[in-house]
DNA sequence: ATTCTTGTTGCATC
DNA sequence: AGATGCAACAAGAA
């Protein structure tokens, strides 16, 4: 489910925590969530700590603790992150659980799985933090640094690009889909084929909807706008709030994607 | 019963 | 070497 703003959004559900001291960590052992990360030494360095602060970056969440320690939580596909006092019933697929010592608990819920949580004892930032490349948002984020990439990848459709987290980081399938209807691409363009122009409002367009996201889905996880492509998207049967025209929904870049034909056409990127 | 899923990674192939 | 595409991971919902 989640991406960037929803990453946000679910980071500060565990806002209740910080500065609180850790009590007792719970991890089920079995859950896959943990997988390649060492639980012993993260409970134990967890332990008698204080929730100091949290940050979110693309799809990441890390939250850091007193004495330099970090956790990181990825959600994956279906995670979420949830606070509950002492009275929480727990849910079949609470996996990893801080409890603080005012008896709030802190809980990695995860389904599916396909979310993890790593840790990093200190002192400074962890190296899977530190290679999160530059937000959409943020000034590193360049139109030369897009057209580079997208040459790089010539041979790909532009969906299957705008996926790629090492360079467009916090994009996930809708917000893909989102910024090629508002900039009238086809999902199915070459990325080699995006001329300078086209490249500028690729750019400008996906830090625009990056900025939407933030703003409306990760303050209050409202639903955004009638106006966004988000609202009709999902379900065959929708129709484009543009062109009023229906949309299509099929798989490319092997995921389902939503586009509306009467205003993406291909060839529209070679300008 | 079957098919779908808002993510990532590892592997085979080019 | 680098780019590309796809299966696999797991569980719930429609």
């Amino acid at each position: 489910m989640p991406e960037l703003a929803e990453v946000d959004y679910f980071r500060r559900r565990w806002n209740p925590g910080v500065g609180r001291t850790v009590r007792a960590v719970h991890l089920n052992r079995r859950a896959r969530i943990g997988r390649g990360v060492d639980v012993e030494a993260l409970a134990d360095a967890l332990v008698g700590r204080k929730l100091l602060g949290s940050q979110a970056a693309a799809k990441q969440m890390a939250f850091r603790f007193a004495g330099g320690a970090w956790l990181g939580v990825h959600l994956g596909m279906s995670g979420r992150l949830e606070c509950g006092d002492a009275e929480r019933e727990p849910t079949k697929h609470d996996h990893f659980v801080l409890e603080m010592t005012d008896g709030k608990r802190l809980v990695f819920v995860d389904p599916r799985q396909f979310g993890r949580i790593q840790f990093w004892p200190g002192p400074g930032a962890p190296p899977w933090w530190e290679k999160i490349p530059p937000a959409i948002l943020s000034d590193g984020f360049t139109v030369g640094v897009v057209s580079a990439f997208l040459r790089r990848r010539a041979r790909t459709s532009i969906k299957a690009v705008l996926l790629m987290q090492e360079r467009f980081p916090g994009i996930g399938n809708w917000m893909a889909d989102e910024v090629l209807w508002r900039a009238g691409f086809h999902p199915q363009a070459k990325a080699g084929d995006f001329g300078p122009a086209a490249v500028r409002k690729l750019h400008r367009t996906l830090r625009e909807v990056c900025a939407d996201a933030m703003r409306v889905i990760a303050k209050d996880w409202s639903d955004p706008p009638a106006t966004w492509l988000f609202n009709h998207r999902w379900a065959d049967g929708g129709r484009c709030p543009r062109a009023k025209q229906p949309l299509r929904r099929e798989e490319v870049g092997g995921r389902t994607t939503c586009w509306s034909p009467a205003r993406q056409r291909l060839g529209a990127e070679r300008r």
